[in-house]
RNA sequence: GGUCUCGUGGCCGAGUGGCUAGGCAGCGGUCUGCAAAACCGCGUACAGCGGUUCGAAUCCGCUCGAGACCUCCA
């Protein structure tokens, strides 16, 4: 392939040729959900976002193991110090075992990503799960001389890291800039500055999440997990970090200190950050509560939707936005979406169908090239699709006779579909729903059987009067010149 | 307040210093008994004001507006 891949990374600013740490792998880390909540379309979009990475670099050719954790330890509902933990208090108010609810809300995010064709991350590690792989990490640092212990728990020394490396690099801080931004807050005695953060915390009575640790029963401090999973699974560097842009700062800022404080090196060559989803204009958030839960999306039940959006429409949207731009929900958006969607699905679909005669007029591989150039332009999915509208033209005006086919054309175009549209944007062709309803079939041939012959009388108020009927209940029926079709 | 991002036609959303993004909606046409689908054609956008340039929506400055992060959030 003569052109290469290029990608965004968010610590240089710049888009970089991809070069692997090894060559022919990927390790590739991005940071999933904390399970105390159903998913909402927020949860979507670096699901989606880092599917496309992980989907398309392998189609390229590279073993990628995927790593995407779950955070499960109860971390703080407000600021470092006070606050009680989300999870817990989700327990206690639901009087629940705090691990049901970790179970209960992981296998619906399981079961959301699923729907969204989300493929599975290579590994899926919780945090609870490696506490001990974090208590490591803080032996480390201490051992560096880069924390201190304060009544039960230590706290990052943002200073004293900062004396020999620079501290914001990743969101474009510096230390003398968060001093003089950061308000003194009373009761923060435990720590040296307002800045630094915790790296292991000790658990107040009522705190339900606890483990025994040479310092306190407590809980590892919130950066922790991705530092101590990441370098587990993937190495002490590996080369893609992905997550939400609002984990810019301070949780990647921290998990790179952290990571250099232990190990003397940077963790990630290149990271990548997916932008938000806004509503009326303003990012969708949990804090917010203007959040809408994909259940909600995919059965309409809400106040702000006007309809059901499947979930390839929910994906085809997120799609048709780059994935470091905000997206803008609303129902006419989304309406858009699914008719596009819709429609490049159905143009694809009658691929197989077409009778090929002669050389047509499209230049199939220069359009399978330009696939390829926006795929490597940063993962640009907008440009992709708008590719494969010019294919859905082809097709279609194929399909009406107005233009012709060969069969080289025709097999590069089925090639086009299953890479790109399957096996890239990872778009259901939808050949699943009618399958084995023959008995509806029968009766529907037997119904359009007794419209053609009153069309044949020229009865059309009763022919009219089926297909509006039908078109009342979802039924929708097309004339065309070989015969009359029907679909829900 | 600090740091940063963005402002594209009715809506959503790409974009490079000069050449059609694309989708949805709308309008006109082909087809059709009508409708739907499909196809063809159309709208001639780039917040405002300056500057650089042969040429800028794309580079620079200013103004206005919107948003993100600075506390958990994807």
């Amino acid at each position: 392939m003569e052109n290469k891949l290029k990608l965004f990374n968010s610590l240089s600013r710049k888009k970089e040729d991809f070069v692997p740490l090894t060559e022919g792998y990927v390790g590739m880390y991005v940071c999933g959900p904390t399970v105390y909540g159903d998913p909402h379309l927020g949860h979507a979009r670096p699901g989606i976002t880092f599917d496309i990475v992980f989907r398309y670099l392998q189609h390229i050719g590279f073993k990628v193991r995927y790593v995407r954790n779950i955070t499960d330890v109860g971390h703080l509902e407000n600021d470092a110090d006070e606050g009680e933990d989300k999870i817990g208090k989700k327990a206690r108010l639901e009087q629940l075992e705090p691990m049901e609810i970790v179970q209960y809300y992981t296998n619906r995010y399981h079961s959301f990503m699923n729907a969204l064709n989300v493929l599975p991350p290579s590994i899926e590690p919780h945090a609870s799960g490696h506490i001990i792989e974090q208590m490591e990490i803080i032996d480390k640092i201490v051992d560096n001389g880069y924390a201190y212990e304060s009544e039960g728990s230590v706290y990052f020394d943002v200073e004293k890291y900062n004396e020999k490396h620079p501290y914001g690099l990743l969101s474009g801080r510096n230390i003398e800039e968060m001093q003089a931004n950061t308000r003194e807050l009373d009761g923060q005695s435990e720590k040296r500055k307002s800045y630094d953060f915790a790296l292991w915390k000790k658990a107040a009575p009522e705190h339900i999440m606890r483990w025994k640790s040479k310092w306190s029963d407590g809980f590892p401090g919130w950066h922790l997990e991705c530092s101590a999973m990441g370098a587990k699974y993937l190495g002490e560097t590996f080369d893609i970090h992905g997550g939400g842009m609002d984990l810019l700062f301070p949780h990647h800022e921290s998990e790179i200190a952290q990571s250099v404080a232990a190990n003397g090196r940077m963790p990630v060559k290149y990271w990548m950050h997916n932008n938000m989803i806004t509503i009326n204009g303003q990012k969708m958030g949990k804090s917010l509560g203007n959040f809408i839960t994909l259940e909600e999306f995919f059965s309409g039940k809400h106040k702000m939707l006007e309809q059901a959006y499947s979930p390839m429409t929910i994906r085809f949207f997120i799609l048709q936005a780059h994935y470091r731009g905000t997206v803008d929900f609303s129902n006419q958006a989304l309406q858009s979406a699914g008719k596009a969607n819709e429609r490049m699905v159905k143009a694809f679909g009658r691929l197989d169908d077409i009778k090929t005669t002669n050389d047509g007029e499209f230049d199939v591989a220069a359009l399978r090239n330009s696939c390829y150039t926006a795929m490597n332009d940063d993962f640009n999915t907008p440009i992709l699709i708008a590719h494969l509208f010019d294919a859905v033209k082809f097709i279609n005006a194929v399909a009406d006779g107005k233009a012709t086919m060969s069969e080289e054309q025709k097999l590069a175009l089925q090639n086009i579909r299953q890479d790109f549209i399957v096996d890239i944007l990872g778009l259901n062709l939808g050949e699943d729903e009618s399958a084995g309803e023959s008995k509806t079939d029968d009766i529907m041939e037997l119904l359009l059987d007794v419209r053609r012959k009153l069309k044949e009388e020229k009865n059309y108020s009763m022919s009219d009067y089926i297909r509006d009927e039908l078109g009342a209940k979802g039924v929708t029926i097309k004339d065309t010149k070989d015969g009359t079709t029907w679909e829900f």
